[in-house]
DNA sequence: GAGTCTATCTTAATAGCAATCAGATTCTGA
DNA sequence: TCAGAATCTGATTGCTATTAAGATAGACTC
């Protein structure tokens, strides 16, 4: 982890890395909102120009630690879904993993979802989101058999109710048993959301409203 | 809509309003996180220091906002709820109006949930936005015959569905089309949440990962 | 109506931030 | 060895929030 360390050598080594480095840590200790290339440069022991010749502004050097961030998030959800079990089990493991994602590296998750970076402009995120869509899709898809149309109405409603228990959850102040409990409030509503007649078969007809 | 026409007068009349006014504009036009005080003086003619008189700071602005906005979305949501409706109904009606807010007042909606206000700091954010918890909640109670845990287990999950499906829609481009769509498929998970016998009884075992 | 008090507003200033530019330094590869 | 490219510094611009001290207007009293 390098740090003021530079001692006078006029070229850094690694700046690039050691910048995303300090973006890590810092966000960890002030959030997104609280990260700024200033403070960064100051730990880091150089100017406050430097980053400008590896990151074209601020939004892209967040985008580097998302990517960093996606990663991460990908090797502690993906794993679940190798388990020899059923895709309805493997689907509420993955819920129960997005909750834990979320409270356990809460600052990293708000870059992701909260720091309202363009994926149009960086298309090294959906990049790097992809892996856990893809783990997610196949999941959901062979739950729906191999119906398009259903899996992705069960997708999108599994992954809302996940991520919106998530913001719940990080709404409120919280500690591990509200972590975990939300964890198993997250699988629970999956596996309801799976067995249900309104998502998995042609819609019956609604209420108008 | 009092605007740069102060002519010259020393003091503005109801600046107070006149900034809330003007910093919905701006939010508008260039979203929360495009909102400065600058700007807002900027448009009513008046110092960069002048809002300090009226309001502690920027959150502070934000705040009166963002009570602005709860008003707007009780009114737009709890109409719903004196309809001569069964209560599941009502509920799918309301998580349809809580997708047709968001999506019409996209804006307002970010500053509610997407720009960190601390409710603890500023009691009055808990405060306006009760008559929607406490419509929401009724609403529940009613379909989970008054068991307490069931319902805050029920409304949990629908709360997070709705908030999830918005944040969803709202992250891809979104028109017209799928907002409905959106509006429909909230209402539709509503349905299948309230259904399941995952939440609307002593929950079965759950699988563990 | 004169005088006082207070709220409101102005001017002026500080300090933090992102970003740019010109130039210095170091690295790289021919 | 030397030219060019990459990296970094120092100085500067212009935006932001926020504060302090003083001017002005409105409200309230005598």
């Amino acid at each position: 982890m390098p740090r003021a360390d530079k001692g006078g050598r006029y070229h850094h080594g690694d700046l690039r890395a050691a910048l995303i480095d300090t973006a890590i840590e810092i966000i960890g200790e002030r959030g997104v909102h609280g990260f700024s290339m200033a403070e960064a440069t100051r730990r880091l022991g150089v100017a406050v120009s430097a980053p400008y010749a590896h990151f074209a502004d601020r939004d892209a050097l967040l985008v580097a630690v998302a990517v960093h961030a996606y990663q991460l998030f990908s090797a502690e959800l993906l794993p679940q879904t190798d388990a020899a079990l059923t895709p309805v089990d493997r689907l509420a493991a993955m819920a129960r993993g997005y909750v834990r994602f979320a409270a356990t590296h809460r600052p990293l998750f708000d870059l992701l979802y909260d720091a309202s970076l363009d994926k149009a402009k960086y298309p090294e995120l959906e990049e790097a989101e992809r892996p856990i869509n893809e783990g997610f899709s196949a999941c959901v898809l062979a739950i729906a058999g191999d119906d398009k149309e259903v899996a992705e109405d069960l997708a999108t409603a599994v992954e809302a109710t996940a991520h919106g228990l998530v913001t719940l959850l990080l709404d409120g102040e919280y500690d591990a048993k509200t972590v975990e409990g939300a964890a198993d409030r997250a699988a629970r509503v999956t596996l309801a959301l799976v067995e249900s007649r309104h998502l998995l078969s042609p819609p019956p007809p609604l209420p108008s409203g």
